[in-house]
This record gives structure tokens, sequence and C-alpha cells, in this order.
DNA sequence: GCCAACGTTGGC
DNA sequence: GCCAACGTTGGC
């Protein structure tokens, strides 16, 4: 399978790329999916190896710092069975996990952040789904070359 | 803090 | 299986 290219949102507030660079081995397991396309997508599509645009949601200035790598594919979650933890589900069973999760291990800041603004105004990624009308999935599709034009975007 | 968009829930 | 009510997301 050759290698994907996906968007993952995150509030920097809660969880930031800088964050992430701080982290153990520069590694996260990316918490808290709790919609179901999106699980799916972790399941069935993302694979280890694949690219990811960390991409900083509900702040000042929306938008792409950072690009990551996935080190360890789909695998239980195990928040939803956590009592104290914010993402605790009552009603997931351990003989069959509901949620997952995968890990993604920070490659390198943009040097240059790719604004949502600068998106909307590059007609190479237009068709990103970011930018799509009321769109809330926190994990999307990019292509190949929406990655390489958010890279160049960037500064890289 | 507002509000549009969308997913989920639950009554029927 | 429909659909209204409700909760959440996320840009502004």
């Amino acid at each position: 399978m050759a290698q994907r290219f996906w968007l993952f949102k995150s509030e920097p507030s809660v969880f930031s790329f800088d964050d992430l660079e701080k982290s153990p081995s520069r590694t996260t397991s990316w918490e808290g999916v709790r919609n179901y396309q999106a699980r799916n997508r972790l399941r069935d599509e993302v694979k280890r190896g694949d690219g990811v645009l960390f991409y900083h949601s509900s702040c000042a200035v929306p938008a792409v710092v950072g690009l990551c790598t996935v080190v360890r594919e789909a695998y239980p979650d195990p928040h939803q069975f956590d009592r104290k933890s914010r993402y605790y589900d009552q009603t997931a069973d351990p003989a069959e996990p509901r949620w997952l999760l995968v890990d993604v291990r920070a490659e390198r800041a943009l040097p240059k952040p790719v604004t949502l603004d600068q998106i909307k105004s590059t007609s190479a990624l237009a068709k990103m789904d970011l930018l799509r009308r009321g769109n809330r999935l926190s994990i999307q599709p990019v292509s190949a070359a929406e990655w390489k034009a958010i890279r160049k975007l960037g500064g890289l």
C-alpha cells in the first residue's frame, strides 16, 4: 500500500504541535476520536508510514503547523474504559472495543505555518475537505498533490 | 459568545 | 425508519 496522507485536527489549547514535539520520542497516541466515520478511517485506512498534517483548530489562527508520521496502526483506545477519562464511554465493551487510536510522531514543524486563509486562497488546495462547509471530521484524507503544496507553502 | 452545520439519540 | 431535539464543532 502506497503512503497516504491525512490531516488531523487538534485544538492547540488542548494539545498543540509544540506539545507533541516535547512528548517522549516526539510521539503521542491520538486520543479522543469519537466519531464513527473518523474511527472507521483509523481502522481501515490509516497505515504505518502515512503522512499527517497537524492542524490547529478552534484558535486565533487556524493553520497546518507541522508534519507527522503514523508510527503505530489502530489499536483499542484504553481511555474508553477509564472512568476518570474525559473520553470514558460507559457503553464500550472490553471484549469488543468501540474506539481506536493510532500513534503519531512529529517529523518537523513547518517553518511557516500554512493558515486556513492561505489554504482558502490557494487553488491547488481548493478541494481540501477542510474547506467543505460545516466539515467537522477530525481526520481527513489529503491527496499527494495537496501534501506537496502544503509543504511548499510551509517553506519546505 | 454566536451561530450554522452536522452527528447522535430516542420517541413514535 | 422517520424526524425533532439536543450536543458538539469550529470559524468568525
